[in-house]
DNA sequence: GCTGGCATGTTAATTTTTTAACACAGGAGC
DNA sequence: GCTCCTGTGTTAAAAAATTAACATGCCAGC
């Protein structure tokens, strides 16, 4: 039972978004973000869920619990990419690029665009 | 009340995905990919509880519903997009297409390849 | 005009998720 | 040594999501 992002809860997606973004997290940290404004108690309840499902682990930093989650951020993003394009683009990844190269709209600073024009070449060699 | 990705339910996410892939669905098309084996009844139950919540509309065909969603892919997928680049790569689409290329490792033609090329380019003109 | 098949709609029970009150522990400061 | 503050752990109630049994309607074919 692997725990793919399509069995987390409405909260327990959110708690992963959190920290992924955020790399870890303590408690207070994620009930500050959360959208709802619930308690720390609450927040500290699904935190030590997760953790027992498996979803997060956490290390100690003096007093407080610093969550982690277990899967890695390029592994998580990975799937989170593939699901965009399945879902979104038919499974194509030029549609997909289009799209985000689009969605940054001017935003899009040249520097960047070369650095993905690189990455580009890159696959091409291979 | 503009029903982001975040408001859904587990299974009310599913069902969205599913839709947005087939671009629409009948009850029994989704059943039939829903995980777990729902019943026929469960899935027609969720399904007009979310038309009711406005996530879903349907046109009929002869005598069954066909549904659709109500928002456009387009801006669906782009919200998407924009949170995977947040999540997961700090805010950096240079650093998303990255990973897109090389999620897609090997599998990414030539073609497509140069089809990606030429969408940056015109990017850089602007 | 019955009957069966395939739809949808209604309703309610079950299960899961979400919430938070409460209890307890350790350390800082008086 | 108390007391307060800031943590975590336990527990159970409340709300929401999920499930499916059952009812109903329509049409095709005999």
């Amino acid at each position: 039972m692997p725990a793919a992002s399509h069995h987390l809860s409405r909260r327990e997606r959110q708690i992963m978004d959190i920290i992924f973004a955020k790399g870890e997290a303590t408690a207070a940290e994620v009930a500050e973000v959360l959208p709802g404004e619930p308690s720390d108690s609450t927040v500290r309840t699904l935190l030590r869920i997760m953790e027992e499902k498996g979803h997060l682990r956490h290390r100690e930093d003096g007093p407080r619990f610093v969550y982690l989650p277990t899967r890695t951020r390029a592994a998580e993003s990975k799937s989170a990419l593939k699901r965009v394009v399945k879902t979104f683009f038919e499974g194509s990844f030029a549609a997909a690029v289009a799209a985000l190269v689009d969605t940054a709209d001017g935003k899009l600073p040249a520097e960047e665009l070369k650095r993905i024009e690189a990455i580009i070449r890159k696959a091409k060699t291979k």
